[in-house]
DNA sequence: GTCAGTGCAAACTTTTTGCAACTAC
DNA sequence: GTAGTTGCAAAAAGTTTGCACTGAC
């Protein structure tokens, strides 16, 4: 499926969602989804914002923003991310699950496909639950911040040995 | 390990991680990590500075929470969540790596063991990347939202067919 | 004695809320 | 017409920072 085609695809979800919740279907709203639609990564609240207005020439409040969010949220629409100490969203229609690697020192998020590791997490077996959707992260140190600790820790020893 | 073992074990390796990384012995941190190793579950910041000024009459300020917390972190002696919207700390020396479900309607989390998955993960070959630790949360319904929700939904489409 | 660490309060960031104006229905 | 939504600004929640003081080394 192209673009085009899923955005469109999630424009007709969406408006489902919103005749069956009662809600409205008001020009924001639909502008949120295709911003977030155009897309392909991550992306956190103050992105969102300043590139609506200023890619997309539409502006709303954040408010609307925030408000919107948890509409797409319930709809399955949009998945949201809490790495270290920044809130990220990314769109979840017809991209695979993936899984994110992060450094705990350098903050930097990459993303990991592991399709083996992924059916059998959603194939787990819950009792009284009913999983919708699912994040892993895995924490440790990326090539870089790992070598640069290496070089760090023996600095640290060898002035103990002094 | 009985759980005055436990404490006695995580001050030393608290201790060596300081003198390693040049830093000093304050009873401050001492005592938060006596605090955080005194509960078997999830905390919050503000959890912990009240039941540390109410329970252990160890009063500290917050910013000597977050900065020690910073030191148990990276110490490995703690792991930090992002469920939802509220930032959880738990403590992780030998204490079984376990995965969390969290309701997305009431933020309800609840912990489940599968060891099976959780070797899995461990033995997952990351490439360029050290795993130190990481975080499997899965999203849904628990049962009694789930029940709530298809009441609801119901009653909808009922009155839409009015 | 020195400088890392602490407490405090102010600042900052991110998210939520109250309310008047607007508009989808 | 009216109730759900929006925008704005203020408030709240959570975390960080600057600075004077303290105490671990």
């Amino acid at each position: 499926m192209d673009s085009q085609n899923i955005r469109e695809t999630v424009r007709q979800i969406f408006t489902e969602y919103l005749q069956l919740h009662g809600h409205r279907k008001t020009p924001e709203r639909y502008a949120i989804l295709d911003a977030i639609y155009s897309y392909d990564s991550h992306f956190d609240m103050e992105t969102l914002y300043t590139r609506m207005a200023d890619e997309k020439k539409f502006r709303v409040s954040r408010a609307t923003l925030y408000n919107t969010i948890l509409l797409l949220l319930d709809a399955h629409l949009v998945v949201k991310h809490q790495f270290g100490s920044s809130t990220q969203y990314e769109r979840c229609y017809l991209s695979h699950t993936h899984h994110h690697k992060i450094c705990t020192q350098c903050g930097k998020v990459e993303e990991v496909q592991d399709d083996a590791l992924r059916e059998l997490i959603e194939q787990s077996k819950l009792k009284q639950f009913v999983l919708s959707h699912y994040s892993l992260y895995l924490y440790g140190l990326c090539a870089k911040c790992n070598r640069a600790n290496k070089r760090k820790l023996k600095d640290n020893i060898k002035k103990k040995e002094k």
